[in-house]
DNA sequence: ACGAGAAATGACAGCGCAATCATTTTGTCT
DNA sequence: AGACAAAATGATTGCGCTGTCATTTCTCGT
């Protein structure tokens, strides 16, 4: 039985509330989307019968119509790494109080899982995309480069982005790390890392192009895992790397989870830090800094990078080709604390 | 100007793929939307015109025609937090490979916030919603009891769920705790609690309670801050404890930042733990074992109830009235570690 | 007070899909 | 072979909104 009559289940609509107010329906559509082009008494009467009627747009019906919709996609390897809470908490706080409302996507490091997404959602016509990477599957970049929106890859800052990019130097904040080991008189180094997604193995790269400068090279304290990072893992990572290259005097750790872990197995086996072991930790997540002794870490601006993205994207959805600055380098911070400071 | 014959951009829509496969519009969308009633042949020639033509359906399109859509919604206190980030993945894990996707709001521990991100996803007409507290405004409550999708309600259970809930008794948990200190022998224990939201402050009541009736009770060991929960805030708590209550001999953490934090404190002040003090942590992130001395804890089922959820939701939805458990209590499981062996 | 231009408003069609019901085809049994 | 039910397919309509363009109303300067 086709329904003519609504049954008092169903929401008002446009139509309802142009009636209620005695205008016509677009006049109401118009008075949601752009107030300033309504008369201030057809806005009054809209108002009231809008909240007369408890009214709520339909997204779907105006994403239809309009051939867009209030979503702002974002593409993220992991959702219980750190280092992307604080992105995300970055990005949320810069989309309060807009309409618009993100939308994540967790690719779990898989560009084939990654390049699924990037597809699903622009097939929702969003507003706006925002991808955690540089290294989409080439099928994944091209869908990027014809995005009918403006797309922000976040993280690091490259010749090649496809849009808009926000980040810093990944190879050079790695690189400050181990110069300040340098500096430190630590003289044979290790590099922790796991999860080696292409980002984790660039700034392993960039540490033995650095190290090999420095005459500090010795493949036997690399220790690199595909696993996940963990603070357990930090500590089976030292443990390998002590029983590889006894001598070592200090470690880079690829974030702050392996750092800790370092430190906790350090003090299992009695090894002071930062006496017989400096630790260089990356990220600097809060914990870091509340180590006993205080981790020294390459501070990213993880949360910055999140605000700063979801802004460029704000303004280019409301005047496109508004951002001149598209490319944004946010740097890094080297944070000396205890961990590397001996005398 | 109207444009009535498309350009190259637009996308191929069911009518493209219904010409080019030489049948109606209608049987298209029943091979995406149900194989199983097409034929064979007929679903062949679609597919085939899908796969050429690089068909993606319009999910508001959908949304419009068939009022609803394939959104789950999922409320959340913070981003930030481990506990919702571990959820976050039960609840991912969950959803992967089905047609379903998640969309996040955050209400950042705002009951208001919450009202209005529940209002905001109804208005997309989600296929389900699940939201972590039973502490919703009167209208939020409202809201979700009236919703025309079904609703679980996480990390608690009570009586007065408004469908489903999936949890565990977060009081019986803290008590746990509290108790096991005692039967470690502390006499004189403390209570850490940093952002107090009601379902923190329903914890306290419960450690209170179970201490008065311990004769263990001391308000001057119970510190609290408003403050969101940090490995800082953690080391600060204790610090005001031990200024007030030097004497206190353990002390229960309302989550796990706090007990690395108080941990990290004592250490500093050259407190040994666990001998002159236990700690017992709540939750259990993975970073509480790891730690020197590994940290006992109230391991909580975080990424079960994630995924339960999920699971939960997702068969209510194929299936009205199907799922017959419709509270689910995962437990919890004490961690003894060596923060509380004192001996 | 008049007309020109701007501002405000409205009529109409259509976005791409799915619900509904009607029709055709296929398979089964006698 | 014919009758019948079941399966498969199709035609039509409308979901609620916005784009487009036409029309009306207002605001000025002279």
């Amino acid at each position: 039985m086709a329904r003519k009559t609504k049954t008092p289940s169903d929401r008002p609509t446009l139509v309802d509330v142009a009636r209620e107010a005695g205008v016509s329906a677009i006049t109401v559509s118009r008075t949601i989307r752009s107030p300033g082009i309504v008369s201030d008494k057809a806005r009054r009467k809209v108002e009231e019968a809008i909240r007369r009627l408890g009214y709520t747009p339909d997204p779907a019906a105006s994403a239809l119509a309009s051939r867009s919709t209030s979503t702002i996609g974002l593409l993220v390897p992991s959702l219980t790494n750190n280092v992307f809470s604080d992105v995300l908490r970055g990005v949320y706080e810069g989309v309060q109080g807009t309409r618009y409302f993100v939308q994540i996507g967790n690719y779990r490091y898989s560009a084939l899982e990654e390049e699924g997404l990037i597809r699903n959602f622009l097939s929702q016509r969003p507003a706006g995309l925002i991808v955690s990477s540089m290294d989409q599957t080439p099928t994944g970049r091209r869908l990027l480069e014809t995005a009918p929106c403006p797309v922000v890859q976040i993280m690091e800052i490259a010749e090649g982005a496809v849009d808009m990019c926000v980040g810093f130097d990944q190879l050079a904040a790695v690189c400050a790390g181990a110069q300040h080991l340098q500096d430190c008189g630590y003289k044979r180094p290790g590099f922790l890392s796991a999860r080696m997604d292409p980002r984790a193995q660039r700034r392993l790269a960039a540490f033995r192009e650095f190290a090999e400068g420095a005459g500090m090279l010795d493949d036997r304290r690399i220790i690199t895992t595909p696993q996940p990072s963990s603070v357990g893992m930090g500590g089976h990572l030292l443990e390998q790397l002590l029983s590889q290259a006894p001598d070592t005097d200090a470690v880079m750790c690829n974030n702050d989870d392996l750092a800790v872990g370092a430190l906790m197995e350090a003090q299992r086996r009695h090894i002071a830090v930062p006496g017989q072991l400096g630790i260089c930790s990356y990220n600097d997540i809060e914990m870091a800094r509340h180590m006993v002794p205080a981790l020294t870490a390459v501070a990213t601006p993880r949360r910055e990078i999140g605000s700063r993205a979801i802004a460029m994207l704000l303004a280019e959805i409301d005047n496109p080709g508004s951002v001149t600055e598209r490319r944004v380098d946010l740097g890094f911070e080297m944070m000396i604390r205890e961990s590397t400071s001996r005398r």
